[in-house]
DNA sequence: CAGCATCCGGATGGATACTG
DNA sequence: CAGTATCCATCCGGATGCTG
């Protein structure tokens, strides 16, 4: 009987990577920008600073519960700044920070090759999709 | 009574918001990259054709069922090709597509701006959760 | 106005077993 | 070797209701 079970042994070496996985600066920042909402308060913010219930109307569709926890990340990285105005009612005003200014033109590159390669995405999936539903039907 | 409760509003208008996102090019783009798996992928193979068996071990911690998910959706969109060899047993190569190659440049962006910033984003992190404690302990 | 707490359904992804 | 099929735990994120 071995001391650790083959599960054990799987879930070691899947706690170690996930480890591993935890310290590459590159996936943290990935998948710190591809959250659902991030890009999006991103590129309202890369105009200017704006108000709370501004960013929850000019992202039509998010939550405020979504809103608030992306907010709060983003200013946990030091990407977005919070400034509360104590007057009645209060007013808080989010902006980006140098770095998370300096983060922009990064976004900004895959969102160019985005909009240069998105038509030759579109076609390779509609080929795939067609030889898919030809394969099935035969 | 109207004709729409404030509920089937909102899912209305999350439902058009949801189809707006849904052809944002960048959006697709950001979501595709930032898959947990994809990146591993595409930086695997940046380095030349790779066998199945070989991006299982050297992706250590992925299950089949990821790799391969992963790999027919890159596959689908045109980033990687994929080559049967009709031997025995089977042999299977994956590699970028040019189009997947013209990618790496705004990954790299990416990568670049992380392993540069990523300090600055532990230093905020830490001053952030250490505010946080300290507000929780008084 | 700007949140926070709670509940809950659906999607995500891992483990396992089987196949050409 | 290179998958496919299935089951199932987890977690993400939305809806709702309440507060300073």
């Amino acid at each position: 009987m071995p001391t650790l079970t083959a599960a054990q042994q799987r879930a070691a070496a899947r706690a170690e990577y996930d480890a591993f996985l935890a310290a590459c600066p590159s996936r943290q920042v990935l998948a710190r920008i591809s959250d659902k909402w991030v890009t999006l308060i991103l590129v309202a913010l890369a105009g200017g600073p704006l108000r709370y219930s501004d960013l929850g109307r000019i992202i039509t569709g998010v939550s405020q519960k979504m809103l608030t926890q992306t907010l709060r990340t983003l200013e946990r990285d030091g990407l977005v700044s919070r400034a509360v105005t104590a007057s009645v009612p209060v007013r808080v005003d989010y902006q980006l920070t140098p770095l998370g200014d300096s983060l922009m033109p990064a976004v900004n590159a895959v969102k160019a090759w985005a909009e240069e390669h998105i038509s030759e995405i579109e076609t390779s999936r509609a080929a795939y999709d067609q030889q898919a539903s030809a394969t099935i039907d035969r």
